[in-house]
DNA sequence: CTGAAAGCGCTTACAG
DNA sequence: CTGAAAGCGCTTACAG
C-alpha cells in the first residue's frame, strides 16, 4: 500500500549505490560480506521485490519459459506439463502456456510468434508440427526450443518411435491369432490427423502387411480421438464382418469403446481384442493392454534439455528417441475359435 | 538476425515520432487515418513486434494472468486450466503458471508472491486454501484476484456447496436403502485434509447423522486421492462387516476402487454401491454415479470475471455458488437383500 | 493530430 | 570492492 520499494529505496537506506543493491542481490561477486550481508537484510526490511520487468528490459532475461500444447484437458497434455513445471519451478523459471489446439489457435500463436523473443527464454513445443515456413520462422527468432512428441530437425525433440511402436502392438495381436485387426482413431483422409497419428497408422499398415494380412479401408474405423470418440467408435464396428481385435490410437478412445462394447454385451478380451497407446492413469483399471510411453519423464526429460541449452549457450540437435512399452492387460488375448 | 526492430525504426521510417508510433500501433485516438495505415504498413514490413517488458514496464500493465494451482496433472486442474486459458487468450491475456501442490511448493509460491505484483495483472486461485496471513499478504499486494473452489472472503470466488453436494450423495444412498454407508479418500485426521474435503466429510456426517446412522470410524477409509488411491482403499474394505455403498471423495478414488472390487469378483452396483465426485470424463464409462460439478465452466465463468475486474477496474466480493448435479448411473443400487 | 521529453526500475560495462 | 552513468524500449502526460 505504501508502494513498491525500488532498487534505489533500498540502495539509499542502506547507504550504497543501486549498482551494488543489484549485485549483492543477485549473489554477484565483488561485493563484501558484510554490505551483501546489510543490503540483504535492508531489501528485506523494505519488502523489496525486484520489478520483473525492468530486470528483463535491462538484462534481457524474461526468467519464463513458454509452453505450446494442444488441448490443456486431455491426459497426455497434463503429464507433460506437470513434468516441466516441476523442472522449470526447481530452476526458478516461469511458466507461461500457449494452447495451439485447433487451426485458429495454432495460427493466433504463430502470428505472435514474433513477439516470443522478447517473451520468453526457451520454447517447449508439445505435438505442435509445425511446417517447414513455421520452422523457419522459429529459427529467426532464434529462441533456444525443445520439441517434443515428434522429431524436427534441426531442432532437438524427445518422441517416441510412434511406427514402430504401433508395429509392436498390431504384431502382438497377430502374434495372439488375430487376422481381422482393426485400427480406430483420427485416421487419414481426415485433415485432422496429425503426424503422430500417421505413423501409428503406418505402423499398423506395415505390421498387416508383414502378416500377409490386408489393411481394408473396412478395418480402419475413423472416429475422434478421446472417449466419447471411443464410444461412438464401437458402433460403427457393427457392420457385416466385425473386427476379433482393435488397435486404438488412444488410451482414451479404447476405454470408451470398451465401455460401449461391454453395455452391448461383447466380452473384451475374448469376443473383441483391444490394445491402446499412452498407458493412461485408469489404463490399469480397465484391464487395457496398451504401448506404454513415459509422458511425464519427456517432460521432465525435455526440459531438463533446455535448461542445459540455456545454462551453458548451447544449441542441441538431438533427436532423443523415447522407448515405448507394451504392457498386457485383459483387454487383449487370443480370437474366439468357432469364430471369424 | 538482423536485429529486432524497435519502435524507434519503425518511426524513422514512417517518419514521424515514436510516441505516435505507440499510439497508432495501439489504436488509440488522436491519430490521422493516413498517419495510422503508414505506420501499420512500416511495422509490418519491418516485422516490428513491441518489446513486452518495455511496455509493461512503462505502463505497468503486464497483460499476463497468474494461474495458481495444484497438481497439473490431476484431471480436475486440467478441466480449469483449459477453460481459463480459453477466456484469456481471446482476451488478449497470456498465461503463467504456477505449481501449489506439496507445502514445499505452496510455501515457494508465497514466498514470491510479491514478486506477483509485478508479474502479474490478475491472479486465479485454484484450491488454494489460503491461511489469514496469506490473505492478508494477497490483500497488501493488491492484485486482482479470483478464488476458485471455495469462498474465502473477501475475495470474489467460485465454488461448488460441497457440504451440501456430499451430504445429497450420501442422501441419495441412505433413500436407496443403504445403513453402512462408508467415505474414502483422505480424511481427517489426516494433515492433507483440505477445506474441501473437509466439507464433503461434514456433509457426509450430516446426511448418515440425520437417517440416525452412525458415521462411525470403521466407515471411513482413508486413502490417498487418486485411481491408485482408490485401488488401495478397497483393501481396506476386507473387514468384519464391509459396507454396502461408499460415497468417494473423487471419481478417481471411485473408479479405481471399482476396478480392484470387480477384479476380487464384488459386483459394484449390488454388492457394493459407489458414487463418486466430479464426474470425470471416464465415469460414463464406468458406469460411475457422481456428484457432477461443472469444472470446465467455473474455469470460463473465473476468467471472466477477472476479466471484468481488470476491465473496469471494479473489486467485486460476490461469492458464486455453483451448482451441483447428481448423475446416476450403474454403480448405484439398492443393497443386495439377505445380506448386512 | 503530433512531437519532445521524462520516466518506468533495473543491469552492466567502465573507471577507479 | 564500489559508484556514476548509459541504456534497455516502451508509454504518457504535456504542450502545441
Amino acid at each position: 500500500m505504501a508502494g513498491r520499494a525500488t532498487i534505489e529505496d533500498v540502495a539509499r537506506t542502506a547507504g550504497v549505490s543501486v549498482a551494488t543493491v543489484s549485485r549483492a542481490l543477485r549473489n554477484m561477486p565483488n561485493v563484501a560480506p558484510a554490505t551483501r550481508e546489510r543490503v540483504a537484510l535492508v531489501a528485506d526490511q523494505l519488502g523489496y521485490e525486484p520489478h520483473a520487468a525492468a530486470s528483463w528490459l535491462a538484462s534481457g532475461r524474461t526468467m519464463t519459459i513458454g509452453f505450446v500444447g494442444p488441448y490443456f484437458d486431455i491426459w497426455y497434455t497434463g503429464q507433460v506439463l506437470a513434468g516441466i513445471e516441476n523442472v522449470l519451478s526447481d530452476a526458478g523459471y516461469d511458466l507461461a502456456v500457449y494452447a495451439a489446439d485447433t487451426p485458429a489457435n495454432r495460427g493466433r500463436f504463430l502470428e505472435r510468434v514474433g513477439s516470443l523473443q522478447t517473451r520468453v527464454d526457451g520454447l517447449v513445443l508439445v505435438d505442435f508440427h509445425p511446417e517447414p515456413r513455421h520452422l523457419h520462422r522459429l529459427a529467426d527468432i532464434g529462441i533456444p526450443t525443445v520439441v517434443i512428441g515428434e522429431h524436427v530437425e534441426p531442432l532437438p525433440s524427445l518422441a517416441i518411435d510412434n511406427e514402430e511402436a504401433a508395429h509392436r502392438a498390431v504384431s502382438y495381436l497377430v502374434g495372439l491369432g488375430h487376422r481381422r485387426i482393426g485400427i480406430m482413431g483420427e485416421l487419414e483422409p481426415h485433415p485432422e490427423e496429425s503426424p503422430v497419428l500417421r505413423a501409428r497408422r503406418l505402423g499398423y499398415e506395415q505390421a498387416m502387411t508383414e502378416a500377409a494380412l490386408e489393411p481394408s479401408s473396412e478395418l480402419r474405423y475413423h472416429t475422434p480421438l478421446g472417449v466419447e470418440g471411443g464410444a461412438a467408435g464401437f458402433d460403427l464396428l457393427g457392420t457385416a464382418v466385425p473386427p476379433t481385435a482393435l488397435f486404438c490410437l488412444s488410451d482414451e478412445t479404447a476405454m470408451g469403446l470398451m465401455s460401449r462394447a461391454a453395455q452391448a454385451g461383447v466380452v473384451v478380451g475374448s469376443d473383441l481384442s483391444v490394445v491402446g497407446f499412452d498407458d493412461h492413469d485408469l489404463a490399469d483399471a480397465f484391464g487395457l493392454t496398451t504401448m506404454r510411453q513415459p509422458v511425464r519423464e519427456i517432460g521432465i526429460r525435455g526440459a531438463e534439455l533446455l535448461m542445459t541449452m540455456i545454462g551453458e549457450g548451447v544449441t542441441s540437435h538431438e533427436a532423443i528417441r523415447v522407448p515405448v512399452e507394451l504392457v498386457e492387460r485383459s483387454s487383449s488375448g487370443p480370437p474366439v475359435t468357432g469364430r471369424n
